[in-house]
DNA sequence: CGGATTAATTGACTTAAGTCAAATAATCCG
DNA sequence: CGGATTATTTGACTTAAGTCAATTAATCCG
């Protein structure tokens, strides 16, 4: 079921994106305030879609189609605009863009989470986003006119676009902060102390290119671990 | 008229965030036609705020009180659940927390602009972020609850809400992007070539933590132009 | 399997930016 | 006004992280 999963989604990520990172605490009212508050605005969302009524719900559930890439395909690419958000089933996804000839992963997306290059998504033009599956993935695809569509006609699609574009912008508040407060060390540390498979399944490239080191310093901090 | 002040803010915002940083060109394709997109979005949001319907849009205006500030006022403080948003009429507004006792600006706040406590505001809990009048300010005062009730009753406004919280999450993605491919001298140039007022009236400690740089850096990086 | 390509580590050195401390400059208010 | 507080600059030094280069490890596929 399309929800329950964008909701379990959301609470892993949450955990991954908020906690304790050995020692340094990091919300100033402490790590559990801050796990316990966005929990509860996962909580609102599942209240939400459990209180959707037949017909709403329905349509949700029937606005995507499931899809499969092989590790290393192309979900998008840059200068392509975003017609599709992308549910992640199974397998990893990472969105990325060029600088300076070198790969800057944005996001990586497990089995739960959505992949959409939000900015080319929102203003349905190309953006600089690549989508790439990093391991072979199955998906479910929602277009984006379908959606709009949808939400047209069911006003209560627009309330829950809202709750989760509030989730997604409250997740970057969240990786501003952790470049702004911790270093290196500190932001691996968070990363794998929440999404522990990242380091069996996900390039140290890509890696190091999403906490905004080098891949050299990256090797150096898990050395001394 | 607070709509249409919100649109205006969000146009000087857009310009102020993408561009051409002395011969560094941002996004991929250029900035032009970046600040091309940004625009169409924001005219998206124009139109929709034009058409709706008279009684929306009379509640929408009829949400916000005007209020006063004086410089140093705080219209939020750590640990307080951000319960109104604040669309500044006249002055500076910052947002700021502390971080091993320093001040830890995330966002300037000039006149046509909302100030928010983004996540304390969504979740409705007690958050880590003060807002305080930089120097003297008058605002337009929205609460929390009103606007909620309103948008049950007028679908549009969810619309509308979703609107401007996908522009702010297209903020915070640009104001990401800056920190992953930029040095302090360039986040500065960006920032003054968008906000020349900013130098004139913010001092040079708030502007040196917003950019993610120490006071002392700032004046060096200011010395060499 | 085993060579080849790709990924990760390690070493040596550079650099952007931070820190600490002191000196100016600006502003505020009695 | 003029002293006091606050803001900014400048200097000297440190440091986290980057770069370049070489090496080792892993994995991919014919």
């Amino acid at each position: 079921m399309l929800h329950r999963r964008i909701v379990s989604a959301l609470t892993d990520n949450i955990l991954n994106l908020i906690g304790n990172v050995s020692g340094y605490v990091i919300y100033l009212s402490g790590t559990q305030l801050a796990k316990r508050l966005m929990s509860a605005y996962l909580d609102k969302i599942t209240d939400f879609i459990e209180r959707l009524d037949m017909e709403t719900a329905n349509v949700l559930e029937n606005c995507s189609v499931a899809k499969v890439f092989k590790k290393g395909d192309f979900l998008l690419r840059q200068g392509d605009v975003c017609k599709k958000s992308y549910l992640v089933e199974s397998g990893i996804v990472r969105k990325y863009y060029l600088h300076d000839g070198k790969e800057i992963t944005t996001e990586l997306i497990f089995a739960g989470d959505i992949a959409v290059a939000f900015d080319s998504y929102c203003l349905q033009a190309p953006g600089r986003e690549f989508i790439q599956a990093v391991t072979d993935v199955t998906v479910a695809v929602t277009d984006y006119a379908v959606f709009q569509k949808a939400k047209q006609q069911y006003p209560k699609l627009t309330a829950l676009d809202l709750l989760m574009t509030e989730y997604y912008a409250m997740w970057l508040e969240n990786r501003l902060f952790q470049f702004q407060t911790m270093d290196a060390t500190q932001r691996y540390r968070l990363l794998i102390q929440k999404d522990p498979h990242v380091i069996q399944n996900v390039p140290l490239t890509y890696i190091a290119s999403y906490l905004g080191i080098s891949l050299e310093t990256l090797s150096r901090v898990r050395a001394k671990m």
